[in-house]
DNA sequence: TAATCGCCGATTAATGTTGTCGTCGATAAG
DNA sequence: CTTATCGACGACAACATTAATCGGCGATTA
């Protein structure tokens, strides 16, 4: 069980995204050679992001995407759930609703009217999780990297996209 | 992406398993019956659970199942790890590792030297995810299900497996 | 008006999920 | 001592999902 890679892809592309000029833009294309990965796939992650309002796309010749938003505005759970959707990770069949003991209407009605204390558990769970994700904005990302790769690094990164960057 | 629905089977069964006689046990046939859930599939999750270490199987006859150690030594944790693995959620393919710039060589060996900051925060919030779940017991669900089923509902479930159960 | 971009739906290969089936060895009962 | 019943285990199958690819669409720019 694992979220798909896409989640991968769009974190790591949504960095590039965040030092360029205002109105500027960078292209699938871009983004898909500079990562190594494939194109198709990765367009089909940035319509997931367009469609949740992370990223704005500029159709066209020279077209491409930029972030919709302040990079502060955006949290890891948004893109996660941009991606993946919102649906909790823990299945819940209800089969408590279902056991031998519901045969007896009675039963059955007050057993669905109260909740699943391991569904409840699981999703205080997830909810946990949900929340270090809440709290960690595309722009700690970006100071993070800062403070953990080389200025060099960075700098080669941003001229990339600088050179291909569509003004 | 979900966690199979192998967990919800498992985390239900177990609760059966806390309160019945010392040295007696119950079948994956009345497990699944009670439950109204495929007895094939159980007993596959079952054998993970005492792989696991979490449960005992008594082969032959009048076999079945029966906790392995105090319901207060089980977590939430332990039942998900056993049934699912301890892989993470979050896909890390180390794309960092394989951008434009490594087609230095020099950069390559830097960046695989260097953690990746995205990996790192989604490992977090699993953690964190995985505490909550860690301090969740099988006790703590017994309990918890005590004060939120009827008397007679958890009267009822307990007479279901005793009259099955193998002393 | 032609080339380039993102958008979108259909398709596909590989993989994972949710089972089933048949065989095995262990065990209790007749 | 045989037989029926249990769990263990591996093979298999149906179905869903994942990670892509492909082709046609409309928007944009040169």
């Amino acid at each position: 069980m694992q979220y798909s890679i896409g989640v991968e892809y769009g974190l790591h592309c949504l960095v590039y995204l965040i030092d360029i000029p205002p109105d500027a833009t960078i292209g699938i294309k871009e983004l898909s050679a500079f990562q190594g990965v494939s194109e198709t796939y990765l367009s089909k992650i940035f319509s997931k992001l367009t469609k949740a309002g992370i990223v704005v796309s500029v159709p066209g010749v020279k077209g491409g995407y930029r972030l919709s938003k302040s990079p502060d505005d955006i949290s890891f759970w948004d893109v996660v759930e941009a991606v993946e959707g919102a649906t909790p990770i823990f299945q819940c069949k209800k089969i408590k609703d279902n056991s031998y003991l519901c045969q007896d209407e009675e039963y059955a009605a007050c057993s669905k009217a109260s909740p699943c204390v391991i569904n409840m558990t699981m999703l205080e769970a997830e909810e946990s999780m949900r929340n270090v994700l809440r709290n960690k904005t595309l722009s700690w990302l970006n100071e993070e990297l800062d403070r953990v790769l080389t200025p060099q690094s960075r700098k080669d990164t941003r001229q990339f996209f600088a050179n291909s960057t569509n003004v």
